[in-house]
Order: structure tokens, then C-alpha cells, then sequence
DNA sequence: ATCACTGAACAGACAGGTCTGTCTGCTAAT
DNA sequence: ATTAGCAGACAGACCTGTCTGTTCAGTGAT
């Protein structure tokens, strides 16, 4: 029988992920050893290797879950706005929480991805289908107004121009730990934006 | 005295960092051992150590030949062509020819970067150096006819949006591992230009 | 209500390997 | 003889993953 039991959050396995979610974000999976999990979750060996057959497997679970979260938060602030203008921004404000705080990382999948160099690896897999789903969501539901007065290979390139603009601002402000390239991106997006409006078939 | 030795690729200082540098870019930092460096350079392990004083000192070295290297091939292809819009194309060459080799990584300073959470190691500091390197060059040596037409503003917005398109085109690309967003970035890029052509002061 | 039983989590030793970095001794060339 | 390099043992820490044994809450039968 599942029980729902309100104090998930102290289960073992909880309390794994939890913990893992912290160490592989902030330290990365390489220079975060199992043992530093295992003792700042309180939680025995044995149980750890019950719960997950592997550090890696941890991994993948840490990130499904990031996923889920991320992607419902990114969501609800698109969903939040009419507009496309106001949608595009809205994308943005999922980093300006994070960068002022100590130890902004940028973003979890992509400096996953880069600790795994064989590019067959499940963790590279889950976050090629993870950038793959951003980029669907904003076809989607942020620049949905678009496509049916843009032809269609336009559309295409609208939706990999603001996406590349994404890309390129998170990465840039966790190399300077600064946000003008978030303000930079966002602007830009408007400004193709706008060049796209005048562009109705 | 220092000689011009021409076999100087023989030489264990040269033999090391070559290596390291095809370990570190295809494996990543901390997934290369310092013995998988000193067998593979076939250097001994105490030559290793009166050459480098540690593993992250050599980490540094190669990023500051590869940084030499990469920073003048930059350069080259761009002033090879006079109108901005060739110069922008040729940005991206820098990537088509690595992208189908196998196992691609992509940009070699941001990898590294990843794998030093702290943001105050000399590493990242390197990295927050070259990329400034390169913003510059893109202002100084890409869009240099653009500067004196456009209000200094304009101008910097300009930058910022060809160096986020660059960089995202680079990152997805080593995601995805197709040429897709390097085609898209630079399409766009184009076609901002374009649009700042006309706002000539 | 007390019994034994079960299962989950705990604690931590252990194996076997790898890590970085040091040190000693040997060889060969200048 | 001095210097550079080679070979490789070694220290001491850390790594992942396994294993043994303990504690304890819950359950069903008597």
C-alpha cells in the first residue's frame, strides 16, 4: 500500500535526492562523492545502494525531478502573460531569481551534460530530450501567436533565434556572474520580435 | 640559454601539455588523471612535477596555449573578408570544421569552466578573460564599420546580441550534436545587421 | 496483551581501486 | 659534474560499491 505520508520529505529516499540535488548543482557530479551525500543526508551506506543501484543513476533521478520542476515553473510564468512580448520576458525571469544569490551555477542540465563526454550516456541523453522540451515550449506556448502568420520555415527560425539567445544569456551570465547578458538577450528577442510583426504573410 | 630546438614536440614539457590538452578537451578535467597524462605523454612522473607544480597549474597552461592558438585562428579567418556580414560568417567557421569530428565538445573554456564551482579559482577567471577577449575582438575586428555609425548605446546592444547568438550557437550545438543552431545563430545574426544597417545616426 | 516475525533504516568496516603529489635511484648528455 | 629526464615505489587520502550486524516500528497470531 502507498502511503502518502505528509513527512516524505524525511524518507531516506527524499532525503537522498534532496541533498544530491544541492551537492551535484553547486559542486558538480564529479567533485561530489557519494560519502558527502550519504553524510549530509543521515542516511546509512546500505540504504543509499537500496534506494539507488548507482551514483549515476542518483544522477538521473536528480535530474528527472529537476526537469519536472523546471519545466511546470516555466510554464506557469509563460502561462501567466498574454502577450508574446511580456511571454518571451517572462522566460527570463526563471534566472534573475538565482543569479544574485551566492554561488549562482547557471543552469544544472548543461553543466551535467558537460561532465559526461560520451555523448551515448543517459545523463547527455536526458538533457538533450530536457533542451529539446524548452525549445518545444517555446514554439509552443511562447511564441505560439506566430505560427500561423509566419510561413513556416520563418517560424522555424524565429523560434531558434530566441532560443539561441536563451542559451547564449544563461550561459554568458554564469561566466561573468553578471546579468547584462540576460538584459542583453531579453532585448534582442524583442527586437526580432518586432522585426517578425511586420512579416505576417 | 634558450634554444630554438625545432623538435621541441619532443620535448616533455611540450609532450605534456599536448597530451593534457587532448585529455582534458575529449575527457574533461576531473575525469583525467595526472597518471593517464604521464603515461600517455611517456614522460616520467618526476619530470612531470618540476615542470608543473600541480594538475590545475597545467590545466592553466594548456588554456593559455590553447587560448594563444584559438584567439590568432579567430582573428585570421575574420580579417580574411572585409564586409561585416563575411566576418560574421566567418565567426562561425571556427566550429564547422570541428562539429563532425568524433566526439565533438564544443568550447574547450567553457567545459573547463564547469568543473570549478568556485568562481574565484584562477580557471574561471582565465575563461571570464578569454570570453572577454572575444566579445572585444567581435566589437573591435567584426563590427568595426558599424561603431561610428550608430550611438554608442546601439552599438554595444549590437555586440552583446552577435556574442549571445555565438555562444548559444555553441552550446547547442555540442548539445544536440548537429549544426542546426549554427546555421539558425548565424542566420539571425545576419539578419540584425541588417536591421542596424538602416539605423545609421 | 504478549509473542515472534518482517522489513526498513541505521552504523560502519571493508575491498579494491584511483587520486595527487613526493621521493629515491638510475641513466645519459652536455 | 651537473643537469634533465626516466622508472617506479610510496604515502595518504579519497573513490564507489559490498557486506555484516544492529535497532526498531509495525503486524498478525496466539
Amino acid at each position: 500500500m502507498m502511503t502518502l505520508d505528509p513527512s516524505s520529505v524525511s524518507r531516506p529516499r527524499e532525503r537522498i535526492i534532496e541533498t544530491a540535488s544541492r551537492l551535484f548543482f553547486r559542486q558538480g557530479y564529479c567533485s561530489t562523492g557519494v560519502n558527502q551525500i550519504i553524510s549530509e543526508s543521515g542516511v546509512a551506506k546500505a540504504s543509499f545502494y537500496t534506494h539507488f543501484p548507482s551514483k549515476e543513476a542518483l544522477a538521473l533521478a536528480w535530474l528527472r525531478q529537476r526537469e519536472e520542476n523546471w519545466i511546470q515553473q516555466f510554464k506557469e510564468r509563460i502561462e501567466q502573460h498574454q502577450s508574446t512580448d511580456k511571454r518571451v520576458a517572462a522566460m527570463y525571469t526563471m534566472w534573475y531569481d538565482q543569479i544574485h544569490e551566492e554561488g549562482y551555477r547557471g543552469c544544472g542540465f548543461i553543466n551535467m551534460a558537460g561532465e559526461f563526454s560520451n555523448e551515448k550516456s543517459p545523463i547527455r541523453a536526458f538533457v538533450r530530450e530536457h533542451k529539446d522540451r524548452v525549445r518545444q515550449i517555446i514554439a509552443n506556448d511562447v511564441l505560439n501567436e506566430y505560427r500561423p502568420r509566419l510561413k513556416s520555415n520563418d517560424f522555424d527560425e524565429l523560434v531558434n533565434a530566441i532560443y539561441s539567445l536563451f542559451d547564449g544569456a544563461i550561459i554568458q551570465t554564469q561566466n561573468f556572474m553578471q546579468d547584462w547578458p540576460i538584459d542583453a538577450a531579453l532585448k534582442t528577442s524583442l527586437k526580432i520580435l518586432s522585426s517578425y510583426r511586420d512579416k505576417a504573410i
